[in-house]
DNA sequence: ACCGTAGCACTAACCGTTAGGGTTTTGAAA
DNA sequence: TTTCAAAACCCTAACGGTTAGTGCTACGGT
């Protein structure tokens, strides 16, 4: 039961990269349907099922830092500056995230995503669980013992923030837009009190 | 290039109401992942083309009547009494819809959704098709040409209502608390003022 | 040096979905 | 009535994603 270090770890992530790397050539090479997953495992010389002891779907091939997105956002609640409101930090890590989605190195990719319905379909998918983290890390941070309805509310319209935005045809200041709209819907739960006033003093 | 009258449409709509009704049985019965097309299929006594012939997808036979969602929805909007505010109607209707789903005679069917990742995943997938048809809707009712950012968004946020409610241990109350903060992200926008004054005054 | 196991391969299948091509039923025109 | 085109349906076969079963190999701890 030690914690297996070394040669080992290194392989098992080697082989993930491999597959990873490969899948998303050919699948931005090819297309994303045009490619099977036999190809996949032939072309970065793996067994298919190997493919699936590192990705739980095809289409997690194309979501490799999933859980990135993930603690970056509970993580945006937990790690902010004391005494920072809770929906400002939010603003700004999705400034972050949008803003590395639409950089030139990801842009294939997501116009990739954006033609598949399959992966759209992956991708709001994830973004529940993230939206579930994200509602769990908030109540947490209001020292409440279990995720609310307004709890949860709240961090589905940051998620759904981030599909927004993407699709908006200026990504950043349709992040702006929408998080005026979050900042009052914030403020009608009567949760936001619990930022010790400089909240509400500092939204107007 | 007639109208197809008659004994045809009801044939077909007799095929499709068998195929749905064996569908929703056998899943009831046995479990959603334990039966297979094929068994429908049988069941219905029919081919297992003509089942993709009436639906698209497998889920889509637990989700028979998705259209009367979307319509009921962009209705909600179009037909309501003159004058009256935008929000408001469309809290009225989710209360009816949730209501509606909290059911008796509807309630194993959403239990049996609910612990299924795949129905949950086209239940999302189903939603995201509404929420742009009502985005579309309360653009018209603003008149303006296209659906902006803010329409976008506000309609996303009733769509998410409707899951949130869903889930939550008080769905009733739980439409309106989510409602209320809906209408402050609504009141965000400026785009209430178009509701020539009644809709400010009436909310708070 | 030895053993348990993690990582991977291979085969064979299951299941949803689609294409291809054929047969019957239906509605309406000739 | 006869005729015809399209609609509805059936059957077969396949494709692609996904999983179970089985076993081999190389690594890491003892």
């Amino acid at each position: 039961m030690t914690v297996p270090s070394g040669r080992r770890e290194r392989k098992k992530a080697a082989t993930r990269q491999k597959i990873a790397d490969t899948a998303l050539r050919l699948f931005l090479d090819r297309g994303y349907d045009a490619v099977g997953l036999r190809d996949v495992a032939a072309e970065a010389d793996v067994a298919v099922t190997t493919i699936f002891a590192h990705f739980a779907a095809k289409e997690a091939l194309v979501f490799e830092q999933d859980d990135t997105f993930e603690h970056r956002l509970t993580r945006a609640v937990t790690d902010r500056p004391p005494h920072e409101p809770l929906i400002p930090a939010l603003r700004r890590e999705l400034h972050a995230m949008v803003r590395h989605c639409t950089a030139d190195g990801a842009a294939p990719t997501w116009r990739m995503i954006d033609q598949s319905p399959a992966l759209r379909d992956y991708e709001e998918s994830m973004k529940r669980r993230h939206a579930q983290a994200l509602a769990t890390a908030i109540a947490a941070d209001l020292g409440l013992p279990s995720a609310t309805t307004a709890c949860r509310t709240i961090a589905r319209f940051v998620i759904d923030a981030h599909s927004l935005a993407r699709q908006a045809a200026d990504p950043e200041a349709a992040v702006d837009e929408i998080f005026e709209m979050i900042e009052a819907a914030w403020a009608a739960t009567g949760l936001s009190r619990s930022d010790l006033g400089r909240a509400a003093a500092g939204q107007r």
